[in-house]
DNA sequence: ATACCTGCAAACCCTTTGCACTCGG
DNA sequence: CCGAGTGCAAAGGGTTTGCAGGTAT
């Protein structure tokens, strides 16, 4: 899904496009990193859109609330977005310089699955969904 | 690892053992649940050891410090620690009533090796570390 | 025109820090 | 005794809220 497909899909739902709305789409839209609020508001800088950062929490739980981001659990004590239009994936966090790399798990998914399988026989829970991150270092940093 | 041969390993290390940190361990050696710290200060309140929060903090810093816990990545924005003694596992996390339940993946686990080889070997990271979190309904609230 | 969206300031929550005091070994 | 451990208050980050003013439709 393109931020063109977005504010068209928000319009219709009878939501507004403001210029920050359509920057903070563009943005999710044209990188697999996951962003925290503060990446958000920087980038906007850069671009020439500077917006309050109470604009970017409410921007954020907004498109969170319309199922157009989620919410990446890689970092305690602070949240990271992502695209929700991407396909279902995982991350490399290097230890050292704190890059995030997406992965891309075709196969990596169907051994989740299995797994997940097997939890939810033992426990007695409905699994809805997962998250699975690797740490490390990169090839850079090693 | 117990609490007794925790407290003794610290001893041994030339750490002093005060009632908090005796009875911060106790707690830890006594759940598998990850705990905040703000589970921890309502713990030895009721356990009768008030304790001022900043003692808490200081202690799960100490005490992650010495490998004795480690964190959890489960919720963003408030970070979670459970004792490092424990088999490496995973967890359940049920979306309705947020109890959190240790997974023992002794086969998991092989599979996630598996997993974790073919995207170091993608990517050219290094990895020393996952966390693999599922998500769903416990029995009870589905 | 009228909601919705925005900025600003203040509040909130979790966590950390500075400093003087206390207690464990 | 003496330094590690503690409490208190204040500050620090990230996030949320209230309200007045601005803007998209």
């Amino acid at each position: 899904m393109n931020a063109q497909s977005v504010t068209t899909h928000l319009r219709t739902l009878g939501h507004r496009i403001s210029r920050a709305r359509e920057a903070i789409i563009e943005i999710f839209s044209s990188t697999t990193k996951p962003l925290t609020a503060i990446d958000v508001l920087l980038t906007l800088e850069k671009v020439g859109l500077p917006v309050n950062k109470t604009t970017v929490y409410r921007e954020l739980e907004f498109l969170l609330a319309q199922h157009l981001l989620q919410e990446v659990q890689i970092e305690s004590g602070i949240i990271h977005y992502e695209s929700a239009a991407q396909d279902h994936h995982h991350h490399l966090i290097c230890q050292t310089c704190k890059q995030i790399v997406a992965v891309d798990p075709k196969e990596i998914e169907q051994g989740i699955d299995k797994l997940a399988r097997r939890v939810r026989i033992n426990e007695g829970f409905t699994i809805s969904d997962h998250s699975l991150e690797f740490y490390g270092h990169c090839a850079h940093c090693q």
